[in-house]
DNA sequence: GCAAAAGTGTTATATGTACACCCATGT
DNA sequence: ACATGGGTGTACATATAACACTTTTGC
């Protein structure tokens, strides 16, 4: 066969869909939203939010429709993973499926919505059984998402414009997993030229009260420093 | 446009291809291996090596068949890079492409066969002018090799099965396109348990000669440590 | 004895990590 | 006055970067 020809025989017959790992904070920890199979094949089975792409449609924009028929979520902050492309990965046809993974705060969501499409969120570290290779694109995303959360800003999405340090590190710790010092985190904040002190407080949390900081995403976009 | 219905529609017209950013060491430098376009679109330009995917064929066996094909070589360690899939990116048709890249020694090539097939091989840094996306492919591939390397041991491929660290330490400035201080690279070598210094010296390049070594996979599939 | 490549240690700096107490405030 | 969450500094270990001289050997 030769390949090179494909162009003009069209005798290629693969579909090329996204899988979008999304995954929620809530309650100070990852969730991850899936959908419920109620047909073959893997009935029973969860699996993520997934769809073909459209033939005139960028791989970004088409995990962003995606992303957002199945959730209502516009300007998401979504990263390409890799590509999964096992011939039978897929037992109804030969798909490749590109990974899409995107952080957000759950509480964005329109939970009814979610629930019209049969799906629903589960923690991250107790995830039903997943159909096909989801359990790999789940992990590579998660091992992702920790790394690039410690080397760029993209959890300050989910904070509002202010916010507190308290807030900022239980964010952290919670996509993390893992509890930091928060002498060491204030540190290493401040080292970011990025993140401005304001005079104002938040009144919300305690009785003190704890300074607002806003992240400057000028400032970022000039040295590119970010380390937590 | 209901896209989950693709899979009985058949409505996708969409080629999936990858290409390879074969990097070849040579003269103590990288060098990109690439093709001369001598046909429309884009004719006089270079581009990379690039194929469709077979529809039964994994995506990593696609690539090395693309790789072998064109070079003749076999059992190179490819990694994915990533998927390229704006919806303009080959004027053509509608293709999405994935990048490999696969890091080999030049010498271990046959060059009647790379020229039979009109490629040829170019510094990294004084690439011609590229067709379609390539150039961002390349980059992207680039960056990558660079800090692989230094956090596995992927350029030991280029190695034969006993090496100097002379050698070795040529070889990843060539990679890296700077130098290193030879003191910081051995200390820092020396931490890595899976190499092992053998009794033997390789007397070829210098009248005192280099003592030889080797790299036990199965000490660094054990504690996975590697940082140069 | 000299040219050429191999080999070796120390110091300064930066980064990461562990750890315990005082502060400000509303009740 | 006390409970609650906010805020601060120091000591130790580790990693990185800079730097110059001695060793071995063939000619």
């Amino acid at each position: 066969m030769r390949i090179e020809s494909l162009f003009d025989q069209q005798t290629q017959q693969i579909k090329i869909a996204v899988d979008c790992i999304i995954f929620g904070f809530n309650n100070n920890r990852l969730e991850c939203l899936l959908i419920h199979r109620g047909a073959e094949p893997q009935k029973g089975k969860w699996s993520l939010i997934g769809g073909f792409i459209g033939n005139d449609e960028d791989l970004d924009e088409a995990a962003n429709r995606v992303l957002f028929n199945l959730s209502g979520l516009e300007n998401v902050y979504m990263e390409q993973v890799k590509a999964f492309g096992k011939a039978n990965r897929d037992p109804r046809g030969r798909t490749i499926s590109i990974s899409y993974t995107a952080l957000i705060l759950r509480s964005e969501y329109d939970d009814d919505r979610i629930e019209e499409h049969g799906a629903k969120w589960f923690p991250v570290d107790n995830l039903p059984e997943l159909a096909f290779d989801h359990v790999s694109m789940v992990h590579s995303a998660i091992t992702r998402l920790r790394r690039r959360v410690r080397n760029t800003p993209i959890a300050l999405n989910l904070l509002p414009e202010k916010f507190t340090i308290p807030q900022l590190q239980a964010l952290y710790e919670g996509i993390l997993n893992e509890s930091l010092d928060k002498r060491n985190f204030r540190r290493k904040l401040n080292q970011i030229s990025a993140f401005v002190k304001l005079d104002e407080k938040d009144m919300s949390a305690s009785r003190r009260g704890a300074f607002l900081y806003t992240f400057d995403q000028d400032r970022y976009n000039h040295d590119q420093y970010f380390n937590l």
